[in-house]
RNA sequence: GGGCGAAUGGCGGAACUGGUAGACGCGCACGACUCAAAAUCGUGUUUCGCAAGAAGUGAGAGUUCGAUUCUCUCUUCGCCCA
């Protein structure tokens, strides 16, 4: 018997799905569609397993769903733009256009290589021109309808390389590359009005039923509505300000009021702009960053002012005005009244500054004497020492009994806040679609008009030039619009925004005039399953929900507001980690075990390892695990056995070399079976059903049946185990002797739900036996379900003491008389002692005693 | 600090709606084949116990005839937010 060749059957067959367009999708309307979409890829080189995983999860969900009877789009593209193409650029002297296309080949080489079930017709790549004239015309479309605007926002500006970073390039408030201090620089930027959807977008989650409610809890947050009140403080001073307008969820703790905070960006800064004091105290905090992050975990401080700020409800206290380093901009309205006994962040800024303070909510069962020190009470209880406020119950109560004295005072107004701030979209980066925008010499805004359209990235470009490489592209920026000489806009948009329709574009991936045809997103959208992974939990998701509600805003030919119906989020795919006695990092390759547990560097036995947990595979780390040395060493369809085996997609998984092994050896073992199977299908003949064959069938009905479910929910590596399962049932049962048509017909049902799995070499033994190779997921007879004999189990006083093998539907009585007369049962009771029997038909039965 | 989630053999994990805990795989042990090894195949494998049996799903309580599953408290870990 031959060994299974995986590399020629695999070839085979990935060329036929190749050459016979096998996943082509197109519409038809008299088929019900499903579109399952898994993130697209960012070319950065090669693929990796997180990608593996991926892939193969929604491919075998395509396939299922296909095989079910539905009209599948399974589409596959690039997230092409972005900043690693512009450092290997720099670093390899390579264009980043070639190297993206260089990458873009070679991986989709690879991903061919796992046997998906792609619809490769639709492949889109978003730095093409061809993706990204549709994305201008979108942002010009956005900007008509006034959900596009510019205003002067804060970057992190790098002033040794003269660029703007991203933050994630600020490492200890240095620029990555320049190790310059980083600095805080306005720049004039485009923003798209996200906040304008904060409720829809809020609202729409409510709907998505078959997203993580992980998810939508991380969306919930961080859109952050809160319920609560303006207020104006009035102003005592030198300076010509009159009037501070703050947020606050808390207006009932106001008579707790002991000091008024502002941001050093707002507009009062303006009057201290000569002042040193100020100025250093400025340099300081832009030194801790701008993140709200780094904000919350750094240094509280302050800088106090000389005005005293007045509290509404009592004319007589007047408290200190500083400006703070936590207080944030683009939140509220830039400043917050401080209520230290009450919030824990004022109580530790108040007792830094040594500010008194007052107690105004106490718990419920405690008295008036209570009062905060070192620890804010922020919990419900009950308002004192507040005047005509005093005994309103905290939170609820309190809350709307103050706004309303306070809008009857004409002091505050109630108001609905939200923290999502609008999506600033510049980034001063070559590799990215440029903004259909350019300027007159009065700096006013011209659209490039539709006719221009695409703005073309120049293909020249000096990457190791300071500054915005657009920026220093002149003859590029140059343009004539209505005979008027302008300057073009140089920044490029955010590659958050590529990604924000892609699943439109993928329904229609050559229309030319438009992103999309609205015949296809009609039909294909919106997407029915998306796969990917939890870290886009959060923008990547809420941009892309944003882009369905400002395309289809004022927009009659769109009514669809939410891209994705359901979301799936896989897990990350670990590694062990090595590291040698120096402490540096080891590559699996480079180790090596011995008796199954001590770690040695390979052909040195000598040199101990030391193993560390297993974490997320990534490059610093060195514990990657190359897939298509994995195709390589045991084939696709065992990689993608493995990667579904052991542990359920949305955990994170262990890659382990021994799994692999093993998912290697099923697949040559089930070749093997196969092997036995053909030979049993030639050798029996008649076609008497015989006992062996309603096993048979009953063994095949309930595998159907359970595959069935399991794929449904994502219960992929149960799959596995029924895979197994149904190796060992079969290897056992050829020993029977079977009709030739029950076995053949069972075994090609059997095949056919494997398919989606091990699509290679299941595509090979169907074709052994000249049975479609693109099979109908199987009918099942319900009626084999059902189980004659049921394994019944006897507790006695809840402990389980035997397992009586009944007929169906055996009633309390008959049971009982059963068990009284087998003596192993009956020995644990005295029958004259029962107190209670408790009856569950088909199941269980529990006597209790006295 | 707040929110969400998780915890089951040596390991990854399974268990429908509260009804046989540990499916399946890995590892390990023993056996077969072999001069030998690898590969392969077979048997066993929660713990304690010779056995009968007992205990057992992070800890502690509760509801229930019955809890991995429901409720409460706690511990540890993970993620998100502050």
């Amino acid at each position: 018997m031959e060994r299974y060749n995986f590399k020629k059957i695999e070839k085979k067959w990935q060329d036929f799905w190749g050459k016979n367009k096998s996943f082509k999708s197109k519409i038809d309307k008299k088929k019900e569609k499903f579109y399952c979409l898994e993130m697209f890829p960012y070319p950065s080189g090669k693929i990796h397993m997180g990608h593996v995983r991926n892939y193969t999860i929604g491919d075998v969900l395509s396939r299922f769903k296909s095989m079910q009877g539905y009209n599948v789009l399974h589409p596959m593209g690039w997230d092409s733009f972005g900043m690693p193409a512009e450092n290997a650029a720099r670093e390899n002297n390579l264009h980043p256009k070639k190297w993206t296309e260089k990458n873009i080949s070679v991986m989709k080489n690879q991903l061919k290589k796992l046997g998906l079930s792609i619809d490769w017709d639709r492949e889109i790549s978003t730095c093409s021109e061809d993706y990204y004239k549709h994305q201008q015309l979108f942002f010009i479309e956005l900007y008509k309808k006034g959900l596009v605007y510019r205003k002067e926002n804060y970057v992190n500006w790098d002033p040794v390389d003269e660029t703007v970073l991203a933050n994630e390039q600020v490492i200890d408030g240095k620029g990555w590359r320049s190790g310059a201090v980083v600095e805080r620089k306005k720049l004039n930027q485009w923003f798209f009005n996200i906040s304008k959807f904060s409720d829809q977008l809020l609202k729409g989650l409510d709907k998505l039923n078959n997203w993580p409610n992980k998810v939508k809890t991380m969306q919930k947050n961080w859109i952050g509505k809160s319920f609560g009140c303006e207020i104006d403080f009035k102003i005592e001073g030198k300076l010509p300000i009159d009037k501070i307008t703050c947020f606050t969820t808390r207006p009932d703790t106001l008579f707790g009021f002991s000091f008024l905070a502002v941001s050093i960006d707002h507009p009062i800064s303006e009057f201290f702009t000569e002042n040193q004091k100020f100025i250093d105290f400025k340099n300081e905090c832009s030194k801790t960053g701008t993140t709200e992050e780094s904000i919350a975990l750094g240094e509280k401080i302050g800088f106090k002012t000389d005005l005293k700020a007045v509290n509404p409800l009592n004319l007589d206290q007047k408290v200190p005005v500083y400006f703070a380093n936590f207080v944030l901009m683009d939140y509220g309205f830039g400043a917050v009244f401080g209520c230290p006994a009450h919030d824990q962040r004022d109580l530790d800024f108040a007792n830094k500054y040594k500010i008194p303070f007052k107690t105004v909510v106490k718990p419920l069962e405690e008295n008036d004497s209570y009062s905060v020190t070192n620890t804010a009470f922020t919990g419900p209880g009950e308002i004192f020492n507040s005047k005509f406020l005093d005994g309103l119950k905290v939170p609820d109560e309190s809350i709307i009994k103050t706004i309303e004295i306070l809008e009857k005072k004409k002091i505050g107004k109630k108001k609905i806040n939200f923290r999502l701030k609008d999506w600033g979209v510049s980034r001063q980066r070559y590799w990215g679609c440029p903004i259909p925008v350019a300027y007159d010499q009065n700096g006013n805004v011209h659209l490039i008009p539709k006719e221009k359209l695409p703005v073309k990235l120049p293909e020249e470009i000096d990457l190791n030039k300071k500054g915005n490489p657009l920026d220093n592209k002149k003859d590029w920026k140059r343009v004539k619009i209505n005979n008027i000489e302008m300057v073009r806009e140089t920044d490029t948009l955010d590659t958050f925004v590529d990604s924000s329709w892609y699943f439109l574009r993928f329904c229609s991936p050559k229309n030319s005039d438009y992103g999309y045809d609205d015949e296809e997103v009609k039909y294909w959208m919106p997407v029915d399953q998306y796969i990917g992974g939890v870290e886009h939990a959060i923008l990547h998701l809420l941009y892309s929900r944003f882009f369905m509600q400002g395309l289809s805003y004022e927009n009659e030919n769109l009514e669809l507001t939410e891209p994705f119906t359901s979301l799936f989020t896989q897990g990350m795919v670990c590694h062990e980690t090595y590291r040698d006695e120096n402490n540096r990092w080891l590559s699996p390759e480079e180790v090596d075990t011995k008796d199954g547990k001590k770690f040695f560097i390979k052909n040195d036995p000598n040199k101990k390892v030391n193993v560390g947990p297993s974490e997320s595979m990534s490059k610093s780390k060195k514990n990657t695990i190359d897939p298509e040395q994995m195709i390589e060493n045991y084939g696709a369809d065992a990689v993608r056995f493995f990667i579904l085996s052991d542990s359920p997609p949305e955990k994170d998984v262990q890659w382990s070399e021994q799994g692999m092994t093993a998912a290697y050896k099923f697949v040559q073992k089930f070749w093997l079976l196969h092997q036995k199977i053909l030979e049993k299908i030639k050798n029996s003949s008649d076609d008497k059903k015989l006992n062996s064959d309603i096993q048979l069938d009953k063994f095949t009905t309930q595998l159907i049946n359970k595959l069935d479910t399991h794929l449904s929910k994502f219960n992929y590596n149960v799959i596995i185990a029924n895979m197994h399962e149904t190796y060992n049932f079969l290897s056992k049962f050829l020993e029977n002797e079977v009709s030739k048509s029950n076995l053949k017909e069972n075994y090609k049902k059997i095949l056919s739900i494997f398919s989606p799995v091990l699509p290679h070499i299941i595509f090979e033994c169907l074709d052994s036996l000249n049975f479609e190779v693109f099979p109908k997921w199987p009918k099942i007879d319900k009626r084999l379900l059902e189980v004659e004999n049921i394994q019944f189990v006897i507790q006695i006083n809840g402990k389980k003491r035997a397992i009586l093998s009944t007929s169906k539907d055996i009633d309390e009585k008959t049971l009982m008389e059963q068990i009284k007369k087998d003596d192993k049962i009956a020995r644990f009771f005295d029958e004259k002692q029962i107190n209670k029997v408790f009856f569950v038909k088909n199941r269980l039965i529990n006597i209790l005693t006295k």
